[in-house]
DNA sequence: AGAGTCTTCCAAAGCGCTTTGGTGATTTTG
DNA sequence: CAAAATCACCAAAGCGCTTTGGAAGACTCT
């Protein structure tokens, strides 16, 4: 049942029916009302190639997704997607995943735009001066940063926790238990999120006169077997710190599995305080010694996104607005006294 | 740059232009090196909305994304992803996630379908006489089942592991150390892979007339809550298992947190053998106590639906075969022989 | 009553591609 | 050497929508 059909059995023109169905003032409400009635009696959907092709509009959102054989997707991902689709759902936007050479994604944002393949995109994982959002800006297809980047000369619209203000009240808690040496396991420290957790750190540690030393902080990629290494790292120095921050429950997990393996305790040894970005498969609460938390529901995050992009896409929303969220500090067992 | 002013610069028809460009046998080879030339250095690229309004081909494949507010994706999605954006992206391929309704999948099945929004589609976490598989068998899209339904009068393409012979030599092996009271703490078991898993185990413990009891086999959602609760149910009956069958390495995670908790030891109290998806932040060598595996990596299956859905839709693959992968069983120090 | 203004509808022109159904020119065939 | 086959190309008709540029009729106003 198409458009042509449709009309010739109202026996009005394709115009008319089309303008009906999309709500457009010049067409009577009565005969609006047979068009509407008849199009969902004979279960009327118009062709979207159809209508991509004389409108560009997709009813599409992009993502151009880094891939490779030594690229991994972070398992954030699939959160992030879950809120984004339980918004997505209930407004029929799909989304496309683009594939692209993690180290040429550039050419994949040029082809989504230049074909109007969707009608927004986002960028997730953002570094200082990112590329991505500078090409994103010029090409001019409605965007939205899920994080930050830094040190450009226009602004542009993002939703970003509050990284900075999260890792400086934990640091800023331990501190006031009486911790000196504190270190800092990190993700990948060319992220903007990580520089914005180390600079929250370091700004705690200096209103106390204290510093991070460099072998306090450690950048890696998030997974439990970098969690122990650097903590292990971190544990067998002489100085070795009595509290640690660490970006993800991930990692969390491999500096818990060092602590034992060394014969210490948390907390006695040990402070301990990660982010935690609200998985279901794994919760803070039940580590062996509750762990202390930096909270922020990246499932959230998702949802509002897709939000922001769907305003954008129907013009609702403009400007070039950031958007930076709080984040619950939540003590748990993990974090005690400094030991004497 | 489209079709017109391209075969207008070339002072030929866009019949011809779009024929060289596609590769059919009547235009003079002279001819089309001309053709290809123009459009490689005007950057020419054919507006795939025209196109598929044209053809019908998209070039994008399909997956309905299950969503909710309740609904959590599997984290193994990503991994899967992973495989399947690398190869999609050496062929020019998307991937589109409709998201819908957990409960009605079926409205937006057919949606994609009648749209001809995607050329195919793939189905994951098949249940026995999965209705999904059912529909789009009728529906007549091509599509690959990762996994097995079961219960068809009709046969489909499927690619799947050897989850019953995975977990069938994963329990002999138990066996053979001696173990008299196995448990499997399994998956959903609504799904066909954890049925066939608790299939595997039966059949292992069957052939040395043992018996899986009733109360010896857990299936829930794979998360570490769910994996330590039913460590901690098994380990506190009367007649304990000394030997855990474990779904998922997530589970694992609470299988070994509940032994620690209880007292216990592995492999001294407990052997434990967990199957694996081969996440890179998650490694079961790096356990505790390295833990002996059942493995797989689903990103490679990511990469081979990929790839029967390319063929499939090029016409290179027809018919309803179905491929079930080896599964390896990776001895570590998580198994020893059962206590006295 | 005639000019202007709405209201409500329509025919037809895109959107940019593929594909059908030819048409001359050249080569092959009996 | 005429007939048949092949080659290399083209004009135009879709694909199914949206949107432009009217146009007919009803209504208002002086």
């Amino acid at each position: 049942m198409n458009l042509k059909q449709l009309s010739h059995m109202l026996a009005l023109s394709q115009t008319t029916v089309s303008r009906a169905l999309n709500g457009y003032p010049e067409v009577n409400e009565e005969t609006r009302r047979r068009v509407v009635d008849a199009a969902k009696r004979q279960g009327y959907r118009p062709n979207p190639s159809a209508r991509r092709l004389a409108t560009g509009k997709t009813g599409m959102i992009g993502y151009v997704l880094p891939t490779g054989t030594t690229v991994d997707i972070d398992p954030h991902f699939v959160e992030f997607l879950s809120g984004l689709g339980d918004y997505a759902r209930s407004h029929e936007l799909d989304l496309v995943l683009s594939p692209a050479d993690a180290d040429d994604q550039e050419t994949t944002y040029r082809r989504i735009v230049a074909n109007r393949q969707v009608d927004a995109v986002y960028i997730s994982s953002p570094r200082p001066a990112d590329r991505r959002v500078a090409l994103v800006n010029t090409l001019g297809i409605p965007f939205i940063v899920h994080g930050r980047s830094e040190g450009f000369d226009f602004d542009y619209p993002f939703t970003d926790i509050d990284n900075e203000g999260a890792f400086h009240e934990a640091a800023r808690l331990l501190v006031q238990l009486g911790h000196r040496r504190l270190a800092l396991i990190n993700g990948d420290d060319r992220e903007t999120f990580a520089i914005h957790r180390e600079r929250g750190v370091r700004r705690a540690l200096a209103a106390s006169g204290l510093m991070l030393s460099e072998q306090h902080v450690c950048s890696l990629t998030m997974t439990e077997e970098n969690g122990y290494r650097a903590a292990r790292r971190l544990l067998e120095q002489s100085d070795a710190p009595t509290a640690i921050a660490c970006s993800s429950l991930i990692m969390a997990l491999g500096v818990v599995r060092a602590v034992r393996d060394l014969g210490l305790t948390i907390p006695g040894d040990l402070s301990l305080i990660a982010h935690d970005d609200v998985f279901p498969w794994l919760k803070p609460e039940n580590f062996s010694v509750p762990l202390s938390t930096t909270r922020s529901s990246i499932r959230l995050a998702g949802a509002r996104i897709a939000e922001r992009l769907a305003a954008r896409i129907s013009g609702l929303e403009e400007g070039a607005r950031g958007e930076v969220w709080p984040v619950d500090l939540v003590v748990r067992g993990s974090v005690a006294g400094a030991p004497a």
